[in-house]
DNA sequence: GTCTATATAGTGATAGAC
DNA sequence: GTCTATCACTATATAGAC
């Protein structure tokens, strides 16, 4: 079985992530995967032995990625604002999408959890590194929760054409942020999302 | 093709909604829902024509039901505590299921979107009419997308297994909550789900 | 209203040649 | 590392008998 470098894995990962995004974790199979990727069916079962290990895989990839890029955004800019704004981006669609295929792969639910409460942790730590002393009645983990929480939903339902109380609600959070930080923009991460 | 009232009919119905709940939308099928069901799959495809009409029974027969239902319990309690723990609920569940199914098929998107609309403008409605003056600042709409959003996270995190700061959250909420309303439970109500 | 039988196409996975 | 060929199975949907 190829290497974790090997071009026709990263190939593979990259065509099961695309098609995710674009149609939903049921569009992934052996035959779709391998035809969007120009190679036999078989190729892909070489390299994943089954279905499983290729949704761990991308999972796998994308949280060392993200966990990365999401530490040294919350460094550079005001991290309440920063979560915020990462927690609508569209980009977290891949987010809900191996939340929905937890429902059905153990193995990815196991793995997926593990992820999730890394990274909450590593949110949790940011925020108490700055804001511990401006909201000494908001403990930093209900903070962080409340506002990806509040994030995440306006981007999925905003996702399914769902708007309605969506303006007044960032309109409500926004000022909060203002209250806090002042206008100031994100800091420039030109990855993709 | 049947009437809405008959026996086999909600049978299906019954079946396919148990099915999404334990297993997700995935499981379902014209073959699967027959077999659980007890009848030939042809019988499936007499009343739903397609699986996309099975699904949108599902939703429809739902959404009727807990419109009314949601009505009830926001006018017989108070109404931000009644939407904190109706959204926390694993009943819920199969809103969830419907929201990544609606990624997947356009039709329920639709229907899906339409439906979680009408639900707010009734939940933001009830919140205007008893908290409009508690809360000059905070309009009702972005008051029940926070709540529900916070709720409903939590509620799914927890069917995965994922509780980092849930603790704080679910504290800090409570808390908001008894500062308006005092620590009353809600009203009985032996529905389910 | 319910069934059997079937059409057509897809699925995950394996064996083995090159 | 990549392929062809194949197994055993599932899918949605239709036709038509009872």
């Amino acid at each position: 079985m190829g290497s974790e470098a090997s071009e026709t894995r990263q190939l593979l990962l990259d065509t099961t992530e695309r098609l995710m995004l674009a149609e939903g974790y049921a569009a992934v199979g052996v035959r779709r995967v391998a035809r969007e990727a120009g190679v036999a069916p078989a190729l892909v079962l070489y390299y994943f032995k089954t279905l499983d290990d290729l949704f761990l895989a991308v999972l796998k990839r994308r949280a060392d990625g993200e966990l990365e890029r999401q530490r040294r955004i919350l460094e550079q800019n005001p991290p309440l604002r920063a979560l915020w704004e990462l927690s609508q981006d569209p980009g977290t669609a891949l987010i809900t999408e191996f939340m929905a295929l937890s429902n059905h792969r153990e193995a990815v639910r196991v793995a997926f959890a593990a992820d999730a409460e890394r990274y909450r942790r590593a949110q949790v730590e940011a925020i108490a590194r700055t804001m511990g002393q401006d909201l000494p009645d908001v403990p930093p983990a209900a903070l962080v929760v409340a506002t990806t929480a509040i994030a995440r939903i306006l981007g999925m339902e905003r996702a399914l054409g769902i708007t309605e109380g969506h303006a007044e609600t960032v309109t409500l959070i926004e000022d909060l942020l203002k209250r806090f930080y002042g206008a100031a923009p994100l800091a420039a991460d030109n990855d993709q999302g």
